[in-house]
DNA sequence: TCGCCAGTTTACGTATACAAAATTCTTTGT
DNA sequence: ACAAAGAATTTTGTATACGTAAACTGGCGA
């Protein structure tokens, strides 16, 4: 109907599921929240038909869960659950840490310190958002060290999805700060190439980023 | 009046998705082969609405995989990705046998027990179906028993994208015997509740395990 | 007042139609 | 004969319509 745009290169079904997606992540659409696929139509100007392939995939992801004929809600976390996920994620990134520190390369290297460079420039100006962005990219440049993409794609899925939750930790410029330098003590770690070193430092980075995070929910 | 039928009914593209990775599993699609929403649609005796729905569902899964506008395909994976995608597996299983050698309640080591004496009697009888079936409950209890439902989820993902090549590896009546005796090594590092231990129990089986499908292939 | 039952309404699953984009085939010119 | 351009076909993305089943609501009876 509303072919107003000719060149649309992003799909309408896409531009759906990013759109829920930040909106989730931001909190503006928050966790048990019923949707249904009518309105959500009705909100962004489009059919049921691509609101149907957004929310499947959404479904599919982990992100919204089905409440039968009462429509999707989004997924929310007990506290214990929320643990368990970032139990699993623990486990997850100190595998990470281990197989990048056992193969470094010298570009993975270098784009971690990159990575890490910008972490503390973000930390000292006090952008949050800045922030937040740098610290996945350096958690990312650590998952691309490892060499498998199947380890990087789960832990970056991982990272999505505890995402919402991990950023309610950082309250204060001081909080940014300790991050920052949390992550030069992991990577002394990773960098020693002792792959027990490694995981033990991520470990405890990740406890560190784990109870910081769990203190500040609820 | 109140005809009424079976409430059970199962949703069209459901079974569309079922018989699809039934059929990709079995062999009967084959990596690499292309398909398309019309073809499908009159294949299954419906419209392309549902063929939809569980084709997008299969590309989340990484099943398939969309080749633009020329279809989608059976994902098909290169030696190389294959032995990546073991190496992750790999990892993954050896975090689950850590977390399980852990925190292994009686519940969990009986029906790990149980799971490895169907192995046991499978491989005894040489039947392969059952064996296979019998590895896989053997391996969900050992997931189950990590206490995270979240490891668990990962693990049988992984164990359900490499399933179809790990098949391929049981060739004789040796080859189950060994398995299963396998088994038994991993068990006694997993109960000694030496996490350590545990962990190289577990690498160590899944490094003779997929040295096994590696050769087994091409 | 509480519980049950019937009507209404809502929401989902599926079918069909159409438009846009890309690939492939054909045709034509050099 | 080969290459390039255009036409035809194929395939996906989206809109709309309809049927069915489940949930909500209102009323009635105990």
């Amino acid at each position: 109907m509303a072919t107003a745009q000719p060149q649309t290169r992003e799909s309408t079904s896409s531009r759906i599921e990013r759109a829920l997606l930040a909106d989730i992540a931001a909190g503006g659409i928050g966790p048990g929240a019923r949707l249904d696929e009518a309105s959500l139509a009705h909100r962004f100007g489009c059919s049921r038909t691509p609101v149907r392939e957004a929310v499947s995939r959404l479904l599919a992801q982990g992100v919204l869960v089905s409440a039968g004929r009462r429509g999707v809600q989004v997924r929310q976390y007990s506290r214990q659950e929320l643990a368990q996920m970032f139990e699993a994620m623990h486990e997850i990134e100190a595998v990470c840490a281990r197989m990048a520190a056992q193969r470094l390369t010298l570009l993975a290297r270098a784009e971690i310190e990159a990575a890490q460079v910008e972490c503390v420039r973000c930390a000292e100006k006090g952008d949050l958002q800045a922030y937040l962005h740098a610290n996945e990219a350096f958690h990312l440049a650590i998952y691309r060290a490892t060499g498998n993409p199947y380890i990087c794609e789960l832990a970056t899925d991982f990272r999505r999805r505890t995402g919402p939750f991990r950023a309610k930790k950082f309250a204060s410029h001081g909080d940014l700060m300790a991050s920052a330098e949390s992550h030069r003590e992991l990577l002394t770690c990773i960098f020693s190439a002792d792959s027990d070193a490694a995981t033990e430092g991520m470990r405890a980075h990740m406890t560190r980023s784990f109870m910081a995070a769990l203190s500040a929910i609820n």
